[in-house]
Formats: C-alpha cells, sequence, structure tokens
DNA sequence: TGGCCGATTTGACATAGATCAATAGCGAAA
DNA sequence: TTTCGCTATTGATCTATGTCAAATCGGCCA
C-alpha cells in the first residue's frame, strides 16, 4: 500500500447552522474573498445577503439540468461540480469543472445550456437570477466583475477549443492535468500534488476521448516520469516542464 | 458555366465620405439596429460616435494577433473575419467566424486570446477600450448588452466544443452548415442559400478536420441530395430536415 | 477480514479520419 | 481567350484512437 499523503483535502463543509443570528451570514462565507462577492463592499453584501439560499449536494446530484429555466445562480462555496452537455445517443462533452469559488449560472439566456452535477459532496449558495439581474444597474462594480467572469471563461473555452480539435490524446491530458494545477493553485504558489475528484470516464468526456485512452495516456507519462499517482485519486506532477513540453502549447 | 444567382451580395461598402458633417455618423451606420449600438439611444450614440473610428481591411489581413494589447473593442459593419488561434508548430483553430453587426474584442483581459483576419474585404468600427470601460458605469444598457453578448457566445462556445468532442465529420460538416444558415437569416426567415467567405482549409481548422475531410463531406451530402454547390462559394439547403438528421443534436 | 462491485488498466483488433499523392476546377492577370 | 496558381476533389494507404473484452485494483460493507 502507498503512503497517505501529509495534508488530505478532505471536504469539510462549515456547519450550515454557523452562522450568527442577525448578523451578515456572507462576511463569514469560505469563499467571501474568492468568489463574486470579493468585489463588494459590506454593505452591498448585505444586500445580497439577504437573497441567498444556501443548499447541499451529494454526489452524483445536479444542481439542474440542461433545458432547465435558468432562474438561479449559484456560487460554488465547497465541493467540485462537472458541466456536461448530452446527444440524443448518450454522447457526452463535459464543457467544464467547477471548484470551490467558482461561479455557476454564466452562459444563461433563458434556459441553462448545460446541465451541472456533484462530483463530491458539495454546497452551493443560490441567488435569484432576476433579483441580481435588477441589481446590475445599481452595483457596476458586480456587472463589471460578471463581465470579466464571462470574458475568461470564453477564452479558457477558445483554449478548450483549441485541444479538442487539434491536440493529440497525450498532449490533452498533460495539458489538462497542468491546467488543472494552476487553476487549483489559486493565485498561490504552483501546485504540484492535484486531487482529481472526477473519474476517468469524465476526464475522457472533458478531453474528447475514451475511457481507456485516457488510462493509456496516464499510464505512458506515469512510465517517463512525468507524473507519479498517489493515494486517493491524486497525481503528483514530478517533472513540470515536461508536462508541458508534451501538452505542446508553447 | 453556371447561373449566376440572383442576388449575388457582394460587399459593397458605403463609401468613408458618406457621413454629413455635423450629424452623427452612426445614425446612419449599416449595422445600426444589430450591432451593440442597438440598446442605445440617441444620445447615447452621440457619446460612442465620437470615439468610433471606422477603419477598412483587405482579404487576409489581420485586425490584430493573439498576444497583441487589447486596447480596442471593433463593430464588424460589413465583410467577414475568422478568428482562430495556432499552436507552435503550425496547427490552427478556428474559434469562430464574424459577419456584418458582429462584435469583435470580448474575451480580453489584457491581451487578445486569438488573432483576427478578414475573410473578404471588411470594414470595422473601432472603439477604444478603456473609454468603453470607463462608460459603462454611466450605460447600464450598454453593460448589460455585453454581458449578453458574452453569455451567447460562452453558451455557442460550448456547442462547439460538444461538436469538437464528440461528434464525427458527417455530423460536424451539417451542424455548421445548419448553423451558419441560422445566423446568416438573423432574425428573418430562415436562409436555404449560404454564402461560404471560408476557404475548405478554414471550414476544417473550424470543425477540427483535415481539407480532404471536409471535401469528401461536401460531396457525401451532395450525393444525397441534402446540399447543392453553387456559383461563387455557395451552398444550397435542399433538404433542411435531412440535414438536420445528420447533424445529430436532436 | 473477506467478498463484491464498480472503476481502472491492459490487450487485441477495427476503423474514422489523417496523410500522401495526383488530378481537376476556377478565378485573376495578361 | 489563354495561362498560371491556388483551391478543391478524388484516390490509395496509414495510424491514432475507438471498440470489444478480459483481467486487476480498490473502496466499502457485512
Amino acid at each position: 500500500m502507498k503512503d497517505a499523503h501529509p495534508t488530505g483535502p478532505r471536504v469539510t463543509l462549515p456547519h450550515p447552522a454557523a452562522k450568527l443570528p442577525g448578523s451578515n451570514p456572507c462576511a463569514a462565507c469560505a469563499v467571501r474573498d474568492r468568489a463574486i462577492c470579493a468585489v463588494l463592499d459590506d454593505s452591498e453584501l448585505e444586500q445580497l445577503s439577504g437573497l441567498a439560499r444556501p443548499s447541499d449536494l451529494d454526489v452524483g446530484r445536479t444542481v439542474f439540468f440542461e433545458g432547465d429555466d435558468a432562474d438561479s445562480l449559484y456560487v460554488l462555496i465547497a465541493g467540485a461540480l462537472k458541466l456536461y452537455k448530452l446527444l440524443p445517443d448518450g454522447r457526452r462533452q463535459i464543457t467544464g469543472f467547477l471548484f470551490a469559488g467558482d461561479f455557476l449560472g454564466l452562459a444563461f439566456n433563458e434556459e441553462y445550456q448545460f446541465t451541472a452535477e456533484a462530483l463530491m459532496p458539495s454546497r452551493l449558495c443560490r441567488l435569484p437570477r432576476t433579483k441580481i439581474e435588477g441589481l446590475l444597474p445599481e452595483m457596476p462594480k458586480l456587472a463589471s466583475r460578471l463581465l470579466n467572469l464571462a470574458f475568461t471563461e470564453l477564452a479558457s473555452a477558445q483554449t478548450q477549443m483549441l485541444l479538442l480539435g487539434r491536440k493529440t490524446a497525450q498532449e490533452r491530458l498533460a495539458s489538462f492535468l497542468l491546467h488543472l494545477a494552476d487553476r487549483l493553485a489559486g493565485q498561490g504558489d504552483p501546485v504540484s500534488l492535484i486531487h482529481l475528484p472526477m473519474s476517468r470516464a469524465d476526464i475522457g468526456d472533458y478531453l474528447g476521448l475514451t475511457v481507456e485512452t485516457v488510462s493509456r495516456g496516464v499510464t505512458k507519462l506515469k512510465s517517463a516520469g512525468l507524473i507519479a499517482l498517489r493515494d486517493g485519486n491524486y497525481i503528483q506532477i514530478q517533472d513540470r516542464p515536461g508536462l508541458e513540453g508534451v501538452a505542446g502549447d508553447l
């Protein structure tokens, strides 16, 4: 058996009743200074907090389905989600993974354009969409934050198109691991131990590959000494420059 | 030689000097009520018009390159553009095509995330990015229009990911033609005669295929009686339900 | 601790689409 | 109108990845 790693990031959901009566529950939010809320001052946050409804979600449960009326926006407080679209015959494309602090519900018009499903026990903060839209004119900081989020998402969607349209299986896999490492690092130091809350099948559906190809690819990266598999679905990046070489984009 | 089609949409660029001195040049703009400007009232348009600089572009010329400082936003007044990203070894992914009325310059942060190149002689309206950003707080209608645009783009990027990750060559091609037909139709009646300002190579780079596969695919759709090729790079959709069947998404 | 069940890995083979290689078509210039 | 050069089409192979199938692993529950 392999070593357990030092700091296993178990998801510890803050207790629902942890909010002090009368105080602003958002103020104590775990993602207070990462999510969209980060750009708001205390009085603005106060306004939002009245609208927010937290909710917990078990593995495999969906937040909403593609085609549902898009009446809510969400902030992911803890856990991880996958977003996906389906073809009628069941082929699936995962368009993204969400982690704590991420925003959910962009890309709506009237209906959600994808299904959002929990990869692990997760907690969300739910906001009524129309109310938020109503607040935007009075909260230009919020509006511009949303616009920036949308731009960032768009840029990363375009990067993903390049990956899906033009990269080989190995390149896709290496790019994916590096991308994950960078996202999990946030603004801190680059991270080399990555947790994979998603299955090989999910990775395949994200990269436009089959489970088998993903598995073979992981094995090959491992044999090349670029990564190592750790207990509990962790991957350790052992040779970042090497992995970047395989990823192929500059 | 085959028939010329009835209404060959030659690009006729309005003469640059067509603006009356003293009047608002935007008021007479060809895309006045399609582009982002459509949500603005006359006084707001007046403010913008002072910032706008028109410019013409020949086939093959670029508006900007991936990595350039993103200091301008653009509205495409006439013509067509392709947007693409490159890998170091020259592999290319076209992330989108733009037509008259479309907005260009979303998906910026500090640098453009893709190169924009003219597919035909085109005219653009250029706006300084920082000035526009400064106006957003005072023009919530413009801000919300941009947000909506970004959402729409995002949704279509996700649809494209599904196409690139999970569809067969024939499905991609059929989807592409239907998508083009719908875009060119705008809000009017569905269109069945589609102009293709882009080469087969461009279509391939958009769909994640090679030129040869695109060409074979077109031939196959033609043999099946779903489409017909017309003079001057036009394609006529002859059996829309049939084509939708091939496209495969519901 | 042992047994089960789904997830992962590995292997053998099939194929959609890529690659390499000729033509054939078509538009611009002379 | 003819020619030239690029673009598109078609054909003959090749290969990366998909498909089918069989272990093997690993987590969870009794």
